[in-house]
DNA sequence: CTAAAAACAGTTACTATTACTGATTTGGAG
DNA sequence: CTCCAAATCAGTAATAGTAACTGTTTTTAG
């Protein structure tokens, strides 16, 4: 995690400034193919590494949701997310900022704790439509 | 998700078996060089196939720690988890229950929440004592 | 302006996992 | 018990996401 040793790209510059336009976490493919158009011959492991470096420095958030593809967030504060069980799709989640600290029952755990991460999962807006919608119309 | 049209076979027992003696949570590869002693050409795809459908009727827990292989729990009691940065092990860990459910600011958000899931991250006690010795070695 | 370091594009490699194959096992019905 | 369809198996190939490598280009401090 070196902080130093950091030069401008313009490769970079593009990866974070559309971050910070999309609101869903998109995922690195998503990315690349966006940054794509402004740059057509951007590597995908150029749209990798930098991703993976801008997390590093804190600039922004990755989002590994198990299966599939991690996703990144340009927004650092901290706040939770929403993963959809049925399209796998991120949003953001208005939740208190939850304090584990005295919730830790100190006995028997030896190593230290330095932060947490909480996914919360369900059906978002779109997908509970659409089941709602197919429930209605398979009764006969 | 069927439950129903589930034969017994040898393999996923030994599965499930191995899994219960182990308190660490294995990753899929970890049970298939351990099932192995005992059914010596036991396919991987086997362990998987078994993990998956074992996690889907509720008999052992998929933890899906972001970077690296997914581990596997046989314990479904809700507890929580500490993954350790530096050497990715994971062990459980004692806090109490936190309802979330007070703490979700309804407003904004559309879809239905049926659970989440919080990890820990920090340093697991043995790599604690690694880091410091280092430190204290690298005094000059 | 120059040169070393950093970053690049393009490609290959790796790892975890899933899907496909034809053979074997399981368990209920006769 | 025997039969047979469904489930499961072992073995293999395929996929996806990501990381590593290589030779070239860009960046920036001096």
């Amino acid at each position: 995690m070196q902080i130093a040793n950091l030069k401008h790209s313009k490769q970079r510059d593009a990866i974070l400034e559309f971050l910070m336009t999309r609101k869903d976490h998109p995922t690195a493919d998503t990315v690349y193919q966006n940054v794509r158009e402004q740059f057509p011959n951007i590597s995908l492991g150029t749209v990798y590494r930098n991703l993976t470096l801008l997390a590093e420095i804190g600039q922004i958030q990755k989002i590994a949701i198990g299966n599939g593809a991690d996703h990144f967030d340009a927004c650092t504060d901290p706040h939770y997310h929403f993963i959809c069980i049925d399209c796998g799709s991120v949003q953001d989640l208005p939740v208190e900022e939850i304090d584990f600290k005295d919730k830790i029952i100190s006995s028997g755990f030896d190593g230290s704790i330095t932060g947490h991460i909480t996914y919360f999962y369900g059906h978002c807006g779109e997908c509970e439509r659409r089941r709602k919608s197919l429930k209605k119309s398979s009764l006969h």
